[in-house]
DNA sequence: CTGAAAGCGCTTACAG
DNA sequence: CTGAAAGCGCTTACAG
């Protein structure tokens, strides 16, 4: 910049006004041409990092998930990227791997950084974070994991409930009547309320409770053999619903390996869409979430809370409905009709 | 940093001073305590900005890669991350995909933000970026894609020559005689190497070219279906190697589908790893790439780069092995041994 | 229409 | 052992 001004023989503060757009209606069509073309003959790109240290605004939203690797994810980051991107905002992201104290250094890290605003899927024990920023009064959203401890917290959520029902709905609908749900021993509430769903749906329709089945995330692929066979021949269950997609890849995975006829001698369903899921014999039933309304609610949320002074929206959680993807894994051809 | 200098009645610079750890040996330890101490209960995180504006150094690495969503690309972002990590460094992630003017865009974001260096995947036509970060003696280093009009850029690549030879080696050793190999119709060095290997040891070994069959990446699921049947039923290829993740997806999907016996009608093999594999009915034959120490050497080579004023790292090309992990798709039964 | 000047939050050579 | 001061590359209220 300061070449560009001495080149021309303007001050700099001149070429920061053109440069901006600034003031467009005071200065000289002729001087502004003229450091406009410099600026591009010379490839000048302003430094980010002192203006972000003049205006205290980076334009770059920090989102930090779960684990990037996993299309649910991956999807969100991809659909918060495009919106980010329509409303001039960048976003930087990362991945905590369900381990608290790792998402507390990518905070800190994207916090020194001066990102203007947060995109937080929270891990277990992650609430101290929330405080941390409440303290601070950086705008945040927490999208797809509620914080217990924080019930007033911005957040964009799926209707978990409502998904289990769907779920239990349409298994009881295609003659199902001993239904079993496999989850991981975390204490997540999306995943509890996924549970209570699935539990209340049951009773009311089949009078019974679903089995549940709980693993631990490192072990998943172990376990779930033994998982599985308790399920089909200790507990007759006639069929199973994976909660996470990771669950549902080693379920699946397993089911492949001991050759299970599905969906006749057991039903699936999976919660989240997997590309994966295309390379199994059978097609999937899977609850899909509105990924890219949620996305896009997030993103406009902490917008509407950056850009403007006046208008603040409303705070609180906002929930989604998921919509049930019937394909043959959950259907058998011969429904009792009675 | 101010407010700690003036409630402890000392100077900025002192401050400064404590809290990097420089001059130690000339600043008494009790004033050091007490600014140490005051620093953390006001939970002073330095701003990175003014930092960085001033040493005009970030300590980031920018990976641009195709696509973040694909096994391999998640894979190597999460060893660039942890090498980088190690080193001090962190890295800022982001998705190009395969399309050059999105791949300058981010650059250029990237650029602005004064990340310290940069590893790449170029995407075909990509390789304007290269000299633009030349002209500018920008640090960078290419991983998985070279460039033909940079050929001594640095660069971590697989040895696809190799790689291929590997494959056809194995599929001969278990009997098959009319191998095909399916790819996208993209100007990729790499996917040529790949394809070149796969012709030239079929020659030597078989006699024979492959059949080659080049999907678009828009097309790949519907022309997929007419590829299989031409190459099985028509061709009478006995095995085919899919050549990209994304190809190798939409094959075994296809393949899934049709129900078609693997590996008795259809020898298969792929490129990557990717962990919808265990979903396929069989165990899937794939070519793994040394992710690890490609990660690892891109972070050291900017690292050295970086870090020492000395040393300087060599410059050129360097070609990693891969190793074929063989499983049931493309091992028959009743292998002749003749 | 244009410029001089202060300041964003740090670092660091220099002087005491 | 400690501090005053310049400066990183910008923005912007203020004065002409």
């Amino acid at each position: 910049m300061k070449d560009i001004a001495s080149q021309l023989g303007v001050s700099v503060a001149l070429v920061s006004y053109v440069l901006n757009g600034k003031k467009t209606n005071k200065i000289s069509a002729q001087t502004a041409a003229r450091i406009k073309a410099l600026a591009a003959q010379m490839n000048y790109s302003p430094n980010q990092i002192a203006k972000s240290l003049k205006t205290n605004r980076t334009y770059t939203l920090g989102l930090i998930v779960a684990d990037i690797s996993n299309l649910f994810y991956s999807s969100i980051a991809k659909y918060i990227e495009e919106q980010a991107n329509a409303n001039g905002y960048h976003v930087i992201y990362a991945s905590a791997h369900e381990d608290p104290d790792r998402f507390g250094a990518i905070l800190n890290l994207l916090l020194s950084r001066q990102v203007d605003g947060f995109i937080l899927a929270l891990p277990e024990n992650g609430e101290r974070w929330i405080e941390l920023l409440e303290d601070q009064h950086r705008p945040y959203v927490i999208i797809d994991r509620k914080s217990a401890c924080y019930p007033d917290a911005p957040s964009i959520l799926l209707d978990n409930r409502d998904a289990s029902e769907q779920i239990v709905t349409h298994l009881v609908a295609n003659g199902y009547k001993r239904p079993g749900l496999v989850t991981i021993n975390r204490n997540l509430l999306h995943l509890e309320e996924r549970k209570l769903g699935y539990a209340d749906t049951c009773k009311s329709l089949l009078g019974v409770e679903p089995y549940v089945y709980e693993l631990e995330e490192g072990r998943l692929e172990e376990q779930m053999q033994e998982i599985i066979q308790q399920a089909v021949y200790t507990d007759r269950v006639d069929s199973l619903c994976f909660f996470t997609n990771k669950v549902a890849m080693a379920g699946l995975s397993e089911i492949a390996t001991i050759n299970m006829a599905v969906p006749e001698q057991l039903g699936i369903v999976c919660f989240d869409e997997a590309a994966a899921y295309k390379l199994f014999r059978t097609s999937i039933t899977y609850l899909k979430q509105p990924i890219e309304a949620m996305s896009k609610a997030a993103v406009e949320y902490l917008v509407t809370l950056l850009d403007s002074k006046d208008e603040k929206p409303e705070k609180g959680s906002r929930q989604f409905k998921g919509s049930l993807i019937v394909n043959n894994s959950s259907v058998k051809k011969s429904t009792p009709q009675c």
